[in-house]
DNA sequence: CCATCTATTGACATTGATGTAACTTACATG
DNA sequence: CATGTAAGTTACATCAATGTCAATAGATGG
């Protein structure tokens, strides 16, 4: 099995590393452990021992176990509005091409690891956490009622129906659509392909 | 503080309760906690509290902490798969009412907890419990695909669309549909609107 | 080379969840 | 009323996660 390699004891000697490094280190792998293991891997020692520290130097780092979680939160949501934002830049630059957009916002909910983050949030009622989430979506809203401002005084509530749509089913699945596909004998790109069909049904 | 009032004290006699009752008041106090405050709220002493059970008694009719949470997931797995069932009877009775259909399903996965039940089952990674529904799925597929088997050897492929574009939708409806109709200002059954009137988009 | 700073570690304490064993007592049955 | 079964409790042990603190050791400036 050959476990504990000699992490650090390689050279012998302790690694020192710039908080900064330290701290995408350990965010890193705490986001690896979350998505592969579910919210109870992500412990002190078992992201120490992915990246070599000790659990004290976790807690030297991020002041407690929940100040890592918090942070973990804070970067994963980051990355979403991150992705939400790309996903404005790329429908304002190229609107009406839906399966671009949602590949993209699946693709941030699904290895991006936001669905599972977003399950996380919610099973242990941390909502202030989503906060960030709130503004990167009406910026969604926003491009998205630009691009098609002459629908009309319907267009808002059109539009919050197709965003509502999307996010919603890109969630599901992120998070139980493997094994409901698996159930239906369906292929694994079957949600995406609904939800590009469907989207010009708000849309348009 | 008044702490440790007289839980059993009360009437200074043990309470007896027949194996079965007491698994099910133990279920339902589970379930409760689950649902309320996430899975890691489901322990032995907070579930012994709420029955007034010490959590020894709870191993005694459970075996472990794990068979008490296994016994969680089946209950509410059958809960899910009863109401399954139920949609396929009122579709059966009453084909062409797409929102009652969607409110039964939305009902299980939101009231039910069924959602916040597969998201934790997702994120834990237990994936064998969810076996049961596998059946259900089926069922609820072969029981549309009978009442619309007019419409072409597409069909099964329609049905199973519709199948998984009302299962995901549901589940991300009840585990972050809230905090996301908030963002977006929309009332509270918007999800359902939007599924019920893309569902005829599927099966007609 | 020496001194300072701080990332890092090792050892220890604490807490909560879980598990085990022996004892108690409610209840049914003779 | 006597008795056996089993629901229920008490007391204790265990383990993992977290937290605290003093000591160690890289890095950097003088």
């Amino acid at each position: 099995m050959s476990i504990d390699g000699p992490e650090i004891g390689a050279t012998g000697k302790r690694r020192r590393r710039v908080p900064e490094v330290a701290r995408r280190e350990a965010l890193a792998s705490a986001r690896r452990l979350l998505i592969t293991s579910g919210p109870t891997a992500v412990t002190l020692k078992a992201v120490g021992d992915e990246i070599g520290v000790t659990h004290a130097n976790l807690i030297h780092h991020f002041g407690s176990a929940a100040g890592l979680q918090s942070a973990l939160m804070e970067s994963m949501v980051r990355d979403l509005t991150d992705a939400l934002g790309a996903a404005v830049e790329q429908l304002r630059s190229n609107p009406g091409a839906p399966r671009a957009l949602v590949d993209a916002v699946f693709d941030a909910f699904d290895q991006g690891g936001a669905g599972r983050l977003a399950a996380w949030i919610a099973l242990s009622g941390d909502l202030q956490h989503l906060e960030p989430v709130r503004a990167a979506v009406r910026d969604l809203v926003d491009a998205i009622c630009e691009t098609f401002a002459a629908e009309g005084e319907q267009t808002h509530h059109r539009v919050t129906s197709a965003v509502l749509f999307i996010a919603l089913y890109a969630f599901g699945d992120a998070v139980i659509g493997a094994p409901l596909r698996d159930m239906l004998d369906r292929e694994d790109d079957a949600g995406r392909k609904i939800v590009a069909r469907l989207l010009p049904t708000f849309l348009f």
